[in-house]
DNA sequence: CGGATTTGACCAGCGC
DNA sequence: GCGCTGGTCAAATCCG
């Protein structure tokens, strides 16, 4: 599965829509995005061959650290628009429609990183490993930790490069992050 | 002692 | 139907 490179530019940075993780987790992430990645409906594709990182460490780096991060949004949503900017982007990009299980909505982005995880303002409980085939890295399967609030992450390393750590969010928090920025 | 993590077992979906 | 694979459960364990 390819990835699309996209606008970098999120125009709702910061922006706090209740009900909207994407921006929630823009907001709480104090590193850049430099680049997006936009995955069709097969989140974990890249079992595909291919060259889906062209690490291009473009030039806006955090201030504070060197991690650069990529994007991928992928929301199997077919019609059901999560509300906001996610779905708006996907509509942007190739939003292969349909057929597969709709889920909320699926945000990744892939982080250069030493540390597995990373503190994104949520507090989270983790409840499964899992090791995946063709990846030499583990799985982890993190759940909110938040009473009532479903929302799920993944956390790997990527394949080929385990410099980057790739984390998968699903789901869209029913409460505010712990830290309000 | 309470909450988080670990870890193997279990389950569901899919392809053959 | 079977086996493979990814995702989740839950008891045991860890750790503050």
């Amino acid at each position: 599965m390819d990835y699309y490179y996209v606008n970098p530019i999120n125009p709702n940075y910061g922006a706090h829509h209740d009900d909207d993780d994407y921006s929630a987790m823009m907001s709480m992430s104090d590193f850049m995005i430099s680049d997006f990645l936009v995955a069709d409906d097969d989140a974990y594709g890249y079992g595909v061959d291919d060259h889906h990182h062209n690490n291009q460490e473009s030039g806006s780096q955090s201030q504070s650290t060197n991690e650069s991060s990529e994007m991928a949004a992928f929301s199997d949503v077919t019609t059901t628009n999560n509300s906001g900017e996610a779905s708006s982007i996907n509509n942007n990009i190739k939003c292969k429609n349909g057929s597969k299980k709709e889920v909320n909505s699926r945000v990744a982005f892939r982080t250069k990183s030493e540390l597995d995880v990373m503190d994104d303002g949520y507090r989270w409980r983790k409840y499964g490993k899992k090791a995946v085939k063709n990846t030499p890295n583990l799985r982890n399967y993190y759940k909110c930790s938040s009473e009532g609030c479903g929302v799920k992450k993944r956390v790997e390393r990527d394949r080929d490069d385990s410099s980057y750590v790739i984390t998968t969010y699903e789901g869209i928090h029913n409460h505010a992050s712990p830290f309000t920025y």
